[in-house]
DNA sequence: CCCCCCCC
């Protein structure tokens, strides 16, 4: 077996000699820079050996599931069936493997490591000192650090790296391309290899999306920018230009298109914020270069999913982006809501998106792709950077920033569309997105009013939301209702102008008539605490049984059978949708509650859910 | 240097 081994072939490769498909034995795996909890941004290095010399080469990271599958093994042979070696500084080389498959185990070697490999330091006939700037050499006992959480471990001593030791000796020129005037094509290195250590580089990438421009104001400053996401073969990195680099590239820039790129700022990126699978991101500065790549290079792919399964959603920390591929199997009308923080309105579709996982998901279409989205054909949806949040369980959202595709032509699209056809449809798909039945409306987080607390819900940047079970004690007569715009949507408070006609500021006219909009203040129990809460026209519509205009016109005519709506509306059952937010008037903070949707217990149903919630109580 | 991404 060992004799499959490409002896020497190490050396070889580092001094530039190009061999085919070379076969090395797996001595270690290191996982690459604990730096971020989440999951997306893993690289791994193996350590490999010719039986000569020990290198460390680097994988990408499409490469991922091969390390964590346990395929790509201690011991194991393994053979490169694609890769690069690239200069990444002038006396440091590395191997990025692009494609490699296991040709025989650990067990057919004997699971032992074949010869006495050296760690490769350079040629033997450069003698050259590592020069200043220069990361430093991988060392072979990175390979058996504690850190790595592989558990491989190599029964050879690594060679103790010395720093004296040479590196390199047959190296170009890289990141001179893009500033020489000489036309020569600039010399590349993959993706994977760049770090904020080394600043002379050039890549050749993919533009596989690209973002408007974007302003920004705050205490820190103001600008503008826009971001774009790169791919090679190696992986893929985010960049981000910033005011006078946004300006001078933002035209150029064309998503799908092959760009040399020179120079630029790295930093650690933010995964919070991105599932760009790559530990730094790329901030263009004064010196960075952008260069069309005249011929369409198909070697460079394009987007690059990294796809989990909706079953998989459910062990996934909430907010964390994702990347998800599934069948649209229904989707809901187009809606229009409101944001409440810029009062803009926005489209938004709710689509059903099933896997051969078995399970369902809701993923929320914004703008635009929710206005233009057609599920009647059952299209395969691709996100890439879906936000993956909590609500009703498990829901996702497509960003801005996410990557949406409506039927890819991408092998798991075509192999999902194929199941979906024939058995996926008429299957009984369970959904991780809660269904909204009991409650009317997303009745996920039912809680206590004590429970509220508890938990100081609402003291929290975004509003909270909760669902309760409580009883109505009381509802303020006094400023139940306002005069308010008669414009559609407006619901803005009016102010009589005296001739009988009344003003809306907010619509900046005059009108003949108003209409009475109902603003009601009720205080709510449940077995634990009471609660004051705001109903505003339908909900308040809904407590008291009567239309808004009916109880104006009940008010000012009928005072005793107005105050009997109220007598009746007490002691009532109910069950609440509330959204709950500390917020601030003059000075004061307090808390806020309002109602968003309110039913009418219906006792039975009720029951039923209770029923449920003693058996999910003696399963745990 | 952004990082808002909305609704419930």
């Amino acid at each position: 077996m060992a004799s499959q081994l490409s002896v020497g072939a190490i050396a070889a490769i580092m001094e530039g000699d190009k061999r085919d498909k070379p076969v090395f034995q797996i001595v270690g795996c290191k996982k690459l820079q604990a730096s971020s909890t989440s999951k997306p941004g893993d690289r791994y290095r193996l350590l490999l050996t010719d039986s000569i010399h020990n290198c460390s080469v680097m994988l990408a990271t499409q490469l991922n599931p091969k390390v964590t599958s346990g395929y790509f093994h201690a011991k194991a042979l393994i053979q490169m069936t694609n890769y690069t070696c690239t200069a990444i500084a002038p006396n440091k080389k590395v191997i990025v493997i692009l494609d490699a498959e296991i040709v025989a185990d650990a067990q057919s070697v004997g699971d032992k490591v074949i010869g006495n490999g050296k760690l490769y330091q350079g040629s033997s006939t450069s003698n050259q000192p590592i020069p200043q700037g220069t990361s430093r050499p991988m060392q072979g006992n990175d390979m058996n650090s504690p850190s790595s959480k592989q558990g491989f471990q190599s029964n050879i001593q690594s060679p103790v790296a010395s720093s004296k030791g040479s590196y390199g000796g047959n190296f170009s020129r890289v990141g001179a391309g893009m500033n020489n005037n000489m036309g020569s094509p600039p010399k590349c290195q993959p993706i994977a290899s760049l770090t904020p250590y080394q600043n002379r580089w050039t890549i050749k990438v993919r533009v596989t999306n690209k973002s408007d421009i974007r302003t920004w104001s705050n205490s820190r400053g103001e600008g503008k920018l826009f971001s774009m996401d790169l791919v090679d073969q190696s992986g893929e990195i985010r960049a981000t230009a910033f005011k006078d680099q946004c300006d001078k590239f933002y035209d150029m820039v064309e998503k799908g298109k092959v760009y040399f790129l020179s120079k630029g700022t790295l930093k650690p990126a933010n995964k919070q914020y991105t599932s760009i699978k790559n530990d730094y991101e790329l901030t263009f500065n004064s010196e960075t270069t952008m260069m069309p790549c005249e011929d369409e290079d198909s070697t460079i792919p394009n987007v690059q999913f990294d796809f989990r399964t909706i079953s998989d959603l459910q062990d996934i920390n909430p907010d964390s982006m994702v990347d998800i591929i599934g069948v649209a199997k229904s989707a809901g009308d187009v809606q229009t809501v409101t944001i409440r923080s810029s009062n803009r309105e926005v489209a938004k579709r709710d689509v059903s998106v099933i896997d051969d996982s078995g399970k369902v998901v809701n993923l929320t279409l914004w703008g635009k792709e929710a206005e233009g989205f057609d599920a009647s054909s059952n299209p395969v949806v691709a996100v890439k950077g879906a936000r993956l949040s909590s609500f009703g369980g498990r829901s996702l959202s497509v960003l801005q920033s996410s990557i949406f595709q409506i039927n890819p032509d991408i092998p798991r699209a075509h192999s999902l569309k194929g199941w979906y056809d024939s058995e996926g449809h008429q299957q009984e798909a369970q959904s991780i997105s809660e269904n909204r039945t009991m409650g009317g409306g997303g009745s996920t987080n039912w809680l206590t009013f004590q429970e509220v607390q508890q938990q100081n819900l609402g003291s929290g940047e975004k509003p909270d939301y909760f669902t309760t079970k409580a009883t109505i004690l009381f509802a303020k007569k006094e400023n139940c209702m306002y005069m308010a715009c008669p414009s559609e949507q407006c619901n803005k408070k009016v102010i009589e102008n005296g001739d009988g006609t009344f003003r809306c500021e907010k619509c900046s006219k005059d009108y003949h008539e108003f209409q009475y909009r109902l603003l009601l203040q009720c205080n709510v129990a449940d077995m634990t605490d009471n609660q004051w809460i705001t109903c505003f026209q339908e909900t308040a519509e809904a407590i008291l049984g009567r239309k808004a205009d009916m109880l104006g016109a009940l008010r000012d005519q009928d005072e005793a059978e107005f105050n009997q709506i109220f007598q009746d509306a007490f002691f009532s059952d109910y069950i609440f949708r509330m959204r709950i937010k500390m917020e601030t008037y003059n000075d004061e903070a307090r808390m806020k509650c309002t109602c968003l949707s309110v039913q009418k217990l219906d006792p039975a149903e009720y029951a039923k859910k209770l029923i449920n919630d003693i058996k999910t109580l003696a399963v745990s």
